[in-house]
DNA sequence: TGGCCAATACTG
DNA sequence: CAGTAT
DNA sequence: GCCA
């Protein structure tokens, strides 16, 4: 039985280690498998391999490396077989099981060969699976058909990477954050502990760390110069890192994992060789590419969007840039949304107010829209929300502090609080500039006086009393909660009954179906995949799809449409050009037999009632071959309902509150299935009549007639 | 003082 | 119906 | 919790 507890899972400590493996044993593996075309670099000594995310094993089975961050050669041996150097951030997790024995086919003792270790690390290895009839792993899709979704040239050089731009103007910063993102690349406006590369026109150390941590040490990544990412955008491939490195200094400090291993020069020829003949092979062998393509298109807006904006010029504003130089941003978002206020009469439908022409200077814009009625400025969905995940924020030491109440407010059953809460910390968020008293804290629109008070109480005194207090049973709390199917209440109930543990749950609680695989795969549920595996799955089940009628489509939602970095489940949604007289109907239940019947889907959490709706949604736990068990979601929806119900299911929750009320205040109802006028409404806006569908089959539709800017989906993330 | 998104499904 | 989930 |  796995033993981490909810809190456990939070305080993980990461950092990062230099591993070796064989080269054998990865290429067979999914670990090498793009990066064969890059391996050789233009010095012909070592290559750097942009590798996404994989999951390893030091054999000391209490790491787990969830992430890769580059693989270097280091050297042949003499069978020919590579030793490879893995550079990984590696997650504490111990106290856990050990893993299962791997066995060990490795000759050489020094090296760990994987494969094993590459495979369920969490894997609670418990063998109750007999009651869960769909429990069959030895059943599941053969690991070829879950075969990467690309391959080819440079798309994906930079997968796995995250980069922080600076010290160089905005307009090539977006210029290049666009290069960097269309080859799969991560970039964050704000340095952090995730980010694996900072690249920069500053070569001035001192200077660098002060921009970067405000003096703070510790810098986790690599600088480069940013001549690097010239040379790979123009080459094909990422170049040695060694001789654009600003930081660490090579001479002094160098900390273990950025040294580059000396013996790597050995017999470079023996390696290019080595690769070119297995990247040959690949191509060769890979038919995938056009499919593979046809899926990239199909899959994801970001990715429609990718396609559609050629070459350089100026850099676009509206798609994946969620990169935003930090001091000057969003100027052509914010004159849209200065437009919709100029324009009262577009967007207002009730603007029964005669107001005269008048063009006040720009603070009057919001008394001019109070006195008609919405203040849009007030509207989450009326700002750009990039993804913000994991930069460091200058209020992240309050915003963690009133997360932690968040959380607790969110196992109590204080739902509006909690919400309170929730508001407050994200407008905190959108702030460039960090909070000097609770007095500033107090004019930000979301944080009234009570949290004001608290982040008066954390700027001075750096920690929160009220927090004191309720720790160690919050934690309990937290961790039932975290339970698939638990909420609050029975948390509670169980905690008053003085169970403290996961296995007190285990031992002395009968659960209900969708419990019980909560807890069973408690771990594996928590841990967040790469938008990768999320592909993966997702390429599953559109491999199923396309057996059954070629002319369905897929989508995937949720998280990953927004853009995320990782994704807690798949949120897929399918639907068909109706057209032609056919439609999806009964597809689901197809598709589910298939899914179950090879083993990808294990479990059911929850199916449709009526098979046979055009809208129907489900709800598992699927695997792929040597994954983790992930929460899956899929639903069908009428064709003409797909604006709808992509906005309803990419988010997030925020979101979509925001621009539900939005409608509702200008007598619209917003829902999965579109958007409605005409809507009666009785005492405390309670729905009187359906209304009449205004929009609802494209997302675009539906915000212009909200009079929203049409937000992208990255931006989506308040 | 009352509203804070909306709609649906499932379980005890 | 209350609780949970999406 | 916040806000009108």
């Amino acid at each position: 039985m796995t033993n981490i507890t909810a809190q456990r899972l939070a305080r993980r400590s990461t950092f990062y280690k230099r591993l070796r493996y064989v080269e054998s044993a990865l290429s067979d593996g999914h670990v090498l498998k793009r990066s064969h075309s890059t391996v050789v670099n233009r010095h012909e000594l070592t290559g750097t391999l942009p590798v996404k995310r994989s999951r390893y094993s030091t054999g000391d089975s209490d790491l787990v490396a969830s992430q890769v961050i580059d693989v270097k050669l280091e050297e042949v041996e003499p069978d020919n077989s590579m030793i490879v150097g893995v550079n990984v951030k590696l997650e504490d997790v111990k106290e856990r099981d050990k893993p299962r024995q791997q066995q060990i086919k490795e000759p050489d003792p020094g090296y760990q060969s994987d494969e094993s270790t590459d495979t369920l690390i969490l894997d609670p290895l418990d063998h109750e699976a007999a009651e869960n009839v769909l429990d069959s792993p030895k059943d599941r899709i053969n690991p070829a058909k879950a075969e990467p979704l690309r391959s080819q040239s440079d798309v994906g050089m930079f997968h796995g990477l995250h980069f922080h731009l600076l010290g160089m103007p905005r307009r090539r910063l977006n210029l290049l954050s666009e290069r960097i993102m269309e080859r799969d690349g991560a970039v964050s406006h704000a340095y952090s502990n995730s980010v694996t590369h900072i690249l920069s026109d500053i070569h001035d150390v001192a200077k660098l760390q002060f921009m970067l941590t405000r003096g703070k040490i510790g810098l986790n990544a690599r600088v480069l110069d940013t001549k690097w990412l010239a040379d790979a955008l123009q080459h094909g491939f990422c170049p040695d890192e060694q001789i654009y490195l600003i930081y660490p200094k090579v001479t002094a400090e160098s900390p273990e994992s950025l040294k580059t291993s000396e013996n790597t020069r050995k017999s470079p020829k023996q390696l290019r060789n080595h690769f070119i003949k297995r990247r040959k092979s690949r191509y060769e062998s890979s038919s995938d590419t056009e499919k593979d393509d046809k899926y990239r298109a199909m899959e994801s807006d970001s990715i429609e969007l990718d396609a559609s904006d050629e070459e350089d010029g100026v850099p676009e504003i509206e798609s994946k840039n969620h990169t935003i130089a930090s001091s000057t941003q969003h100027d052509d978002l914010n004159k849209i949304i200065e437009q919709v206020k100029a324009q009262p009469e577009l967007i207002d439908l009730d603007a029964s107010e005669d107001d005269g022409p008048e063009q006040k200077e720009k603070d009057d814009n919001a008394e001019m829209s109070r006195r008609r009625g919405i203040q849009y400025e007030k509207f989450l969905c009326m700002k750009s929300n990039p993804i913000m995940t994991d930069t460091v924020n200058p209020n992240e030491f309050i915003i963690e502090k009133l997360e932690e109440l968040h959380e607790f407010y969110k196992s109590t059953n204080d739902h509006w609080r909690e919400v309170g809460y929730q508001k407050a910390i994200s407008a905190i968020k959108t702030l460039q500039t960090p909070l000097r008293s609770a007095d500033e804290a107090r004019r930000i629109f979301g944080v009234g006086g009570r949290i004001a008070d608290k982040i008066g109480e954390i700027i001075n005194t750096g920690q929160l009393q009220k927090l004191k207090n309720l720790d160690s049973e919050n934690e309990v709390l937290k961790l039932f909660s975290g339970i698939y199917g638990v909420g609050p209440s029975l948390a509670r109930r169980w905690m008053s009954k003085g169970y403290t543990t996961l296995d007190d749950i285990r031992n002395n609680v009968t659960l209900p179906e969708s419990q019980r695989i909560g807890l069973k795969y408690y771990d594996e549920l928590h841990n967040r995949m790469s938008r990768e595996e999320v592909e993966q799955i997702a390429q599953v089940v559109k491999n199923e799809l396309m057996k059954i009628d070629e002319k369905l489509e897929m989508t995937i939602g949720g998280s990953y449409r927004r853009g995320l970095p990782d994704c807690g489940d798949v949120d897929l949604l399918i639907t068909r050009n109706d057209e032609d007289g056919k439609n999806h109907q009964g597809v689901m239940k197809q598709l589910l037999k298939r899914l179950v019947d090879m083993g990808f889907i294990t479990n059911h959490l929850a199916l449709p009632g009526q098979f046979e709706d055009l809208r129907t949604r489900y709800m598992g736990i699927c695997a792929l071959p040597n994954g983790l068990h992930r929460h899956i979601d899929i639903l069908t929806v009428p064709y003409n309902e797909m604006g709808a119900c992509l906005i309803a299911y990419t988010g997030n929750d925020i979101f979509n509150r925001s621009l539900r009320l939005l409608a509702s205040k200008k007598k619209l109802r917003l829902n999965q299935m579109g958007l409605f006028a005409e809507v009666l409404r009785g005492a405390s806006r309670a729905k009187i009549t359906e209304g009449n569908c205004i929009a609802s089959k494209t997302e675009e539709a539906i915000f212009e007639a909200l009079g929203v800017p049409c937000r992208p989906p990255h931006e989506r993330n308040p």
